[in-house]
DNA sequence: ACAGCGCTTTGATTTACATCAAGAAAGCAT
DNA sequence: ATGCTTTCTTGATGTAAATCAAAGCGCTGT
């Protein structure tokens, strides 16, 4: 097994404490010399191009990831060639973690745009885990919000009509927004219509459709990627199906 | 922080190394050391009447838990009274994770059946993963397995129709089945029909008909929750769309 | 045994959503 | 700009599954 260096002489090329999304990402709640004993771990920064992916399904394992920048999509497909999204990844959220059950992944990580990662080697993953009780713990709590995460999506598609589902979508997705400081009102949809319809179990015609009737509502407006939530309280009414208020992931 | 004692003098209630379902169960892969400090870790063995629950959500989690006999099922439920069923976790499966986000859990589990089930404190499971790596890699792909069936039955919803999910049921409980020894062509389903209806997200009268329609179609046979597959090589085919071949529970 | 209750199946009808089809708008390259 | 492709929206039609309704079956307990 690779060992850490403890202390490394040179500046580490990743610098979590100063990065945007530290309260978000594996350094919540670490002390000083635990956040630098990640650094000096987290081995690189990686680039993706719009529509190349991080990895594929059976890959073995290297790392986990942090979205810096970008977006991600994850998803599941069939022999004959269907595909169910499960989850949107966008900059603070982890990824990798299905891995964990057989060394290899489970699914199928693309980039929606552009995107940046930082990456963690599973060696140095697992060296972390064994040293720093915090850094296991928050760990732990990752992955626990991405089950938390995906049963919440059970529910949506096991449960709500399709006008719910989005309504649901939007509003965790304002919630999202409002925790990492941008506007809940107002904000530019990661994905397209496609993978969005994908997501929430449905066809794109009827995706189409619920946008369009929410606007018609007054709920909503959207013109293209753009949405801004015209009545939140109708809006999270109509998503009253959502138990949580938080949420890591989308 | 509780501690747990390394090696207790008077001999520990629960005993891992007898116990039939070790190999699929947390002592997977342990040294006999190992074991020892597991099995004295191990709380006790808890008994839960049919329909009594484990715990409910927002609970505060004070264990993980092991299924020794009987079945729990896990359910997600909103303001308006509706239910979905998250999983079914029969013996050897472990359960309990889903409250690592938060410390509390996210779903309520309820015994469909008079059920005991194993208690792991979670001090002492802290405690394990950090002494024993091995013991943290085998909790790590229990939880990855917990996210991957997930990922399944997400598909399931998202993507099947109502008879494809059905065959792909139980095509896995089939699997199951015969990973644990027991037949693969012939067993008995372990909840009621209005359970597995909410679990596949479909109204009971369809699931009643599915069943209706693959005996029609002599792939299997049923007469109440006796389930015999008599054409294992049609049920797969319809549900050609699960990838996996594994799944630790359902 | 019987009644009474919950569970399951089957049938008739309705409906939410998918599919099919076409047009409008936006992104992209030349 | 121009045309081309891709993405998105809207409309018309079809269908899988929900809902409504009722009967059959298998429990439980007296």
């Amino acid at each position: 097994m690779k060992t850490v260096p403890l202390h490394s002489a040179k500046k580490p090329a990743v610098a979590c404490n100063n990065c945007s999304l530290s309260e978000l990402c594996l350094p919540r709640g670490l002390t000083r010399e635990e956040l630098e004993l990640l650094e000096s771990s987290i081995n690189k920064t990686v680039k993706i191009k719009k529509k190349d992916y991080l990895f594929h399904r059976d890959d073995k394992q290297q790392s986990i990831f942090a979205v810096k920048a970008g977006a991600i999509k994850t998803s599941l497909s069939t022999p004959d060639g269907e595909e169910q999204i499960l989850g949107f990844y966008l900059p603070g959220d982890l990824l990798g973690f299905d891995a964990f059950a057989r060394d290899r992944h489970t699914c199928d990580a693309q980039a929606l745009d552009d995107t940046l990662v930082c990456e963690l080697s599973m060696d140095n993953f697992q060296e972390l885990c064994g040293k720093l009780p915090a850094m296991r713990g928050q760990m732990m709590r990752q992955i626990g919000s991405e089950l938390e995460r995906e049963q919440m999506l059970l529910l949506t598609l096991g449960q709500m009509r399709t006008e719910e589902r989005l309504a649901t979508f939007l509003s965790s997705l304002s919630e999202r927004n409002k925790e990492r400081g941008f506007s809940s009102n107002e904000f530019n949809l990661p994905m397209a219509r496609h993978d969005l319809a994908n997501y929430l179990g449905m066809a794109v015609e009827t995706l189409s459709r619920m946008f369009s009737r929410l606007q018609e509502e007054k709920i909503i407006s959207v013109q293209h990627r753009l949405v801004k939530i015209e009545d939140m309280a109708r809006l999270k009414q109509l998503a009253h199906h959502t138990c949580h208020p938080a949420g890591d992931v989308l």
